[in-house]
DNA sequence: GCTGAGCGG
């Protein structure tokens, strides 16, 4: 299904909440997940973003890519589905 | 403390 986002180049100080609270505005969302790295004990600066249906999903993607957050200018793309 | 492309778990 084409409502799920990837969002890289994110900082590494960024957390899982400030994703969701970015990304809320534009639709409801289904789940907001920044990739843990186990191994470093750190995120690795990029994330998912779900939504409930596609148009909110392109919504957020032509909303927030492109996007400066915490310094950093943010990708937004579509994902897979797994 | 400060790295930088990416499709996690």
């Amino acid at each position: 299904m084409g409502r799920k986002l990837i969002v890289t180049r994110l900082s590494f100080y960024i957390t899982q909440d400030k994703l969701q609270k970015l990304f809320a505005p534009f639709g409801q969302l289904a789940s907001v997940n920044l990739v843990f790295d186990p191994r470093t004990k750190r995120p690795k600066g990029y994330g998912f973003v779900s939504y409930n249906t596609e148009i909110e999903a392109e919504k957020a993607l032509k909303a927030m890519n492109g996007r400066i957050v915490d310094g950093r200018l943010l990708l937004v793309e579509p994902a897979g589905d797994k």
